[in-house]
DNA sequence: CAAGTGTACATTGTTGACAATTTTCAGCGC
DNA sequence: GCGCTGAAAATTGTCAACAATGTACACTTG
């Protein structure tokens, strides 16, 4: 897996891996969980085990049942999806409108490192670093706002898209698309930018 | 507190006995939260009470920082606020639409009795009880779509809206404004049902 | 006296044992 | 063979002790 260690916890580095696993779809939806089972592979006792279960179930990747255990959560049905498409348009434009005019040029280079990823990760086809860097871009655009808050409410939300690539036909796109946006945002043209990030988000 | 006990494990329990609190303004956000006192309250251990906190920080209600404690969360920003107004009713209304010709005789009889608790609650000014019942109306239409993922979707987005009934000069317009909901839809006017819940959710 | 430092205290984090619940499946009667 | 019953196994839920971290404040030092 990648170095990026900024999670703090215990629990946190726990959901990550598992994160990871479930978005890379080595863990398939309605796969079950064990607690003992995570607790032996990584080395600790159940109760952080426990705790990244809550976290992961609460951005929607786990479901619980009381008593009988975690397992891994369905894609959004064909009839929900175009909802939290719509939901999760709504924040990251909301933020960006909220941000632009206070973007900085520091903002900017940490969003092109990210985009660097991106297009590595495109270039050498590697989906899950894609998907991974693709969320890092999405969550840097919306860790910026003042208010962090606006994180906890976006999250949920973006994980149910659950970031499936079979959209494109050419994986490149998805670096062009975000290429877009940062360009836009460069250029200070606001409309264009919120045109483009709107286009990535579906 | 209310006799409703359909809270099945224990963190779910002591949850709701704190989200009352909190929504009843008896915690004022910035309130720190102390896992010994509570657990010492509930008579139980401490690991019931810090999933709780969990549930509870996932719904926005808390905030947690590691290592340091649990705190109630600020209200949400004047600025951040319509965003959330706006994403409530996208949901809602979406859920509406989608069930609405399959609404049936048993549904309205459910909603009437939560309507009539509404109404209790108005007619006697218990701010308390109608923020309940009114958390439980909605919760009740959101949970009768067949996708179950919607309501863990609505629940925090709804809860950080925190039901505050300042917005209204006469507290009898609460449930007037629910009955509107319920008497369009009897009569199976859907654009009029629609624009009597957007107009609730403000 | 201000700034920094160390130590005791308060609080959260982690663990392993035990309790409660659910699941599995062998045994039984029909 | 089919369905029911109940004991055993597997799994999650709870607890209390211990570890790690953060905080408060008296103390030192310049």
């Amino acid at each position: 897996m990648s170095a990026i260690e900024i999670y703090r916890t215990l629990p946190e580095q726990i959901a990550a891996r598992l994160r990871q696993d479930v978005l890379s779809s080595k863990l398939k939806p309605g796969d079950p969980l064990r607690e003992i089972d995570l607790s032996e592979r990584f080395g600790v006792s159940r109760g952080p085990v426990r705790e990244a279960f809550r976290q992961l179930s609460q951005q929607g990747l786990l479901v619980l049942e009381p008593n009988k255990g975690v397992r891994v959560a369905q894609n959004p049905s064909v009839e929900v999806r175009p909802l939290v498409v719509e939901l999760r348009r709504k924040i990251e434009v909301f933020v960006l409108n909220s941000i632009f005019e206070r973007i900085t040029a520091e903002d900017l280079e940490d969003w092109d490192a990210i985009l660097a990823d991106i297009k590595a990760a495109c270039e050498s086809s590697d989906v899950d670093a894609l998907t991974e860097h693709d969320l890092r871009f999405h969550q840097a655009i919306i860790r910026s706002h003042d208010d962090k808050d606006l994180f906890a409410l976006w999250q949920p939300i973006a994980m149910r898209m659950m970031m499936r690539y079979n959209r494109l036909d050419d994986i490149m796109e998805s670096y062009r698309e975000h290429k877009r946006i940062l360009d836009a945002i460069r250029a200070g043209d606001k409309p264009v930018a919120i045109k483009a990030l709107e286009d990535n988000i579906q």
